[in-house]
DNA sequence: AGTTCATTCAATAGAATTATTGAATGTATT
DNA sequence: AATACATTCAATAATTCTATTGAATGAACT
């Protein structure tokens, strides 16, 4: 990633040098881990260290080159440094890659047919189609991501229950239709919850997108 | 880019793993090169390394490392082998990393400001009003590509001034508005050539967009 | 069959990326 | 000032990526 110059005397290799250091940035599991959780709000580094399970050092170096493509930008909060993305354009991209990702490979299509068996299943509900009905009381709402995550920042009228205490709270879930979500489109954690509710005779579905995407669109966080 | 087999057994590493290697794909200026060629129409491995000035051989394997990543696909056509972008959603991701890539990088603003002095004078034609105007016959359209990308598809209506050629055939265009295109949104052709135009007196604008931006909004080709 | 040409393959060296380690820096707290 | 803690820096080895070369394959043409 080191990248101390860019100084081709040519305008048009010069510009093709700068799209591949985004591009660059974003062609690595862990900094799109990364992403995933900074698309949630800012986090300093040893909260995100702890959520991806790497080493704080390597962790402090994946953000600093992506700080240098211009994915995310960071501010000093007392003893902590906050990173945070840098702009909704890197959301954009994320969901572009995703995209082409999702044509091509078989490979994600069978991640995600793993939870699934048939395809009727797996349509999500809609940020409009929730909004509405949570507006009219019709449906519970569970984030299942952990608590620490949930505290930072939630979707307005939403319940934690993290995917590993899902057994133990189904009585609280009875009788409404419930939705879950997570950290985005492709967290498995909202797959893996509405799968065992769905096993236990509850009506359940997954939101379409996260909470970045619920954020994005403007609907009410808490 | 040797992947041989994604197998992580965490299906969330081994989603990122797959996203990531869309990225990287991305990630490389020669790539991204060949890329704004086929977002023009299919091409043949040879007339790619003509146009990118790069080994035969080189551009080859760039073009595999592509398709194993989902971004081109290819056909044999007797002796040749056409290659072309497998699907729109590729050049959705390349826009959006463009737009990262806008927002934060100083160095692009500069690349693009070595055309222009003032900002006004940057904005581009929409495609809409292009569209409109010619229907009016009140604008001269060039097509300031090399004659070769010319003669593969062009903007229905268009003239074909190649830049090195535009200097000799002013006459050819007294009396209207000029609008110019070329590749793409950042391809400097078109900056070279209305710059040159404003030169000599003649009033020339930019296409918002090139070539494959017109054509994905189902604008008339020939 | 032999020739020509486009493409791919295989092997290599050089460059860049990544994870790891331990030390250094900077900021709050006592 | 001394300590604790979060982050960054610097150096390293392992891996991966890239460009280059020349040989091999595949398809058309004589």
């Amino acid at each position: 990633m080191a990248k101390p110059e860019v100084s081709t005397c040519n305008p048009k290799q010069a510009l093709y040098e700068q799209f591949a250091v985004v591009a660059k940035a974003l062609g690595n599991p862990q900094r799109l881990e990364l992403i995933e959780h900074l698309a949630q709000g800012p986090r300093s580094v040893d909260v995100l260290a702890n959520k991806v399970g790497l080493p704080i050092a390597n962790v402090s170096q994946h953000l600093q080159a992506m700080r240098r493509a211009g994915l995310v930008a960071s501010e000093r909060e007392g003893k902590f440094v906050k990173y945070r993305l840098s702009d909704a354009s890197v959301l954009s991209a994320f969901a572009a890659i995703r995209a082409v990702a999702e044509r091509h490979s078989a490979e994600v299509e069978s991640v995600v047919r793993g939870w699934f068996d048939r395809h009727d299943d797996m349509e999500p509900v809609s940020r409009e189609e929730l909004a509405g009905r949570m507006a009219e009381g019709l449906v519970t709402v569970i984030d299942v991501r952990p608590a620490d995550e949930f505290a930072l920042g939630h979707l307005a009228g939403a319940i934690n229950v993290p995917l590993a205490e899902l057994d133990g709270r189904l009585q609280e879930l009875q009788g409404r239709e419930i939705v879950a979500y997570c950290r985005g489109p492709w967290c498995v954690m909202s797959f893996e919850a509405v799968a065992e509710l769905r096993e236990r005779g509850f009506s359940a579905r997954r939101l379409d997108g996260g909470l970045p995407e619920w954020q994005m669109a403007g609907l009410p966080m808490e």
